[in-house]
DNA sequence: GAAAACCCTGGAGTCGCTCCAGAGTCAAGT
DNA sequence: ACTTGACTCTGGAGCGACTCCAGGGTTTTC
């Protein structure tokens, strides 16, 4: 199978393949005469693998540390568990960041009662402003972006 | 005021304030007799308004139009409100796709039953193995990461 | 007067891709 | 047989928003 096919197969861009591969994470192919690279499905699944965390967000070590699991099925991989929970905390912390997000931006659409044709004061503008000398906002509560 | 009472002062790096005037965001401040920068209060403001900014994530380009508009309180600036309800929609999007991601993420983990230790075979890889092969999960209802 | 803390510049590194140049290879149509 | 277009290769640069570093100068503090 040529790049573009296992591309296709998994959605995943020629160029990403080939990152991923530079990265380690997707084991050097065999080569055609061409010299060039030559899937097996052993790669398609293993993409696969990979595509479904990134889709977790995992980054990128992570998930090489759970494919090291995956190759030495025998052995004990701690790890693994701790990972997921990590990973469970890192998108807690996140969603609770972006619901505070959206109240905020909520609220400053509405200080804005549609002046943006005509409007010389933009109420959005006035309260971008005030928010920034200190008012409630969400970068008060929220030291970390 | 020198840069590190002005970094305190904001919560602002110090790297990243030289970073804002290299991007034409903070504009160059007086220098000192030894060179040092030299802030003034309108510096401390003009980064507040930044930080509580990229605190509602926007980036850093989006910010320079917003900086624009207040540069020039006279003149109409019908960006402002399209980029806060574009910041909105971006954030919605992704608070989706969170969620999504949470459920999926504890469910991974609900499969592992604390094998962690012992574990010659640990729940949450076959799960990953399982899902890459295109069971229900995250990664084929959204499209995008 | 020495050590610590601060300041400067320019440049490199981070993450996870994405795009590009420049060259080679292959398949389909004329 | 020839041309066109799609594909492949490599190595390297670019993105966003920082962050860190080297190698130097200055100021403050003990």
């Amino acid at each position: 199978m040529r790049i573009k096919t296992l591309a296709d197969a998994t959605g995943v861009e020629v160029d990403t393949i080939r990152y991923y591969e530079k990265q380690g994470l997707l084991p050097e192919p065999a080569r055609q005469d061409n010299g060039y690279r030559d899937y097996a499905s052993t790669h398609l699944e293993r993409l696969a693998f990979i595509r479904h965390c990134r889709a977790l967000e995992m980054p990128l070590v992570d998930i090489r540390t759970l494919l090291g699991a995956l190759d030495a099925p025998g052995e004990p991989h701690p790890d693994v568990d701790r990972l997921v929970q990590e990973q469970i905390d890192k998108v807690r912390v996140r969603l609770q960041s972006m619901r505070a997000l959206e109240k905020q931006l909520l609220l400053l659409q509405a200080s804005c009662g549609g002046c943006s044709d005509q409007g010389t004061d933009c109420g959005i503008l006035k309260e971008l402003v005030a928010a920034a000398h200190g008012e409630a906002c969400v970068c008060h509560s929220h030291a970390s972006i």
